[in-house]
DNA sequence: CTAAATGTTTCACTATAAGGCAACTAGTGA
DNA sequence: TCACTAGTTGCCTTATAGTGAAACATTTAG
C-alpha cells in the first residue's frame, strides 16, 4: 500500500501552485498572517507545513474535507471555536488571538 | 450635563473589580491574551482600555449593549467578522489572528 | 427620596451559515 | 482503460449568531 504521502512535492513547490511566485499579493498577505486575513490561507499553509491532507485533518478534527477545503477556500466563515479544534487537535499548534488598539 | 464619564474609576480599580486581584487566576488569563482564552475578557478588557460603555461601543458598532455584554460574559459565541467590527469600527483597533505551529 | 446611567439577563424571533452528504473533477499510476 | 486519491462544489438540515425589547439590579448624583 502505497497509502500516504501520495506525491508532496516541495513546499516551495506547493505555495507557488496554491500562491503564486515569491512577491505577489497572495503570498504577500500569507507571510502577514493577519489584517485583511485571509483565514483560509493561513490554514492550508498550517497544513501542508504539518504535511497532511484534507482527508487527514478532517479525520482528526472530526469533520470532513468538504468542510476543510471550504474554508480553506474562504468560502464558509469559521466559528473560532471550530477554528481552534482544528488548529489544536489536527495540527497540533496552537490559535493567537490579540487585540490590538491603535 | 454630566453625560461622559459617569464616575470612571482608575483602569486598575476596574480590572481589580472584575478580574480579581492581581496574581489572580483570571488575571492571569487576561494578560497572556490567549490559549484557553476567554474572548469577552479581552473585550471588555479593550473596551475600558477605550473607555467605553457598553452603550456606546454598541452604537459605534451598530447593535445593542445587551449584544455586547454576551459576549463579554461569553454567552455568545462571536462571529470573527462580528469580532473584527467592534474591533475595528468600535475600538478603532485591529484584530490579530496567529496560527503558531508548535 | 427620585432619576439617570451602566450592566445583566430573559424571552422570542429571524437570518445566517456551520457542517454533513454526495456527486463531481483532476491527477496519478497500473 | 480502470481504480484510487485529493480537492471542489451544490444541496440540504440544523444549530446558533445576532436582533430587539423589556425587566432587573446597582451605582451615582441631585
Amino acid at each position: 500500500m502505497k497509502k500516504k504521502k501520495p506525491k508532496t512535492q516541495t513546499l516551495t513547490q506547493l505555495k507557488e501552485k496554491f500562491y503564486g511566485p515569491k512577491g505577489s499579493l497572495e503570498r504577500k498577505k500569507l507571510q502577514e498572517g493577519y489584517e485583511e486575513f485571509k483565514l483560509g490561507f493561513m490554514i492550508r499553509e498550517a497544513r501542508l507545513k504539518s504535511g497532511l491532507t484534507q482527508q487527514e485533518l478532517a479525520d482528526k478534527v472530526g469533520t470532513t474535507k468538504s468542510y476543510i477545503s471550504k474554508i480553506e477556500n474562504n468560502i464558509k466563515e469559521v466559528r473560532i471555536s471550530t477554528l481552534k479544534k482544528i488548529v489544536e487537535f489536527g495540527l497540533g499548534g496552537n490559535l493567537e488571538l490579540k487585540i490590538n488598539l491603535s
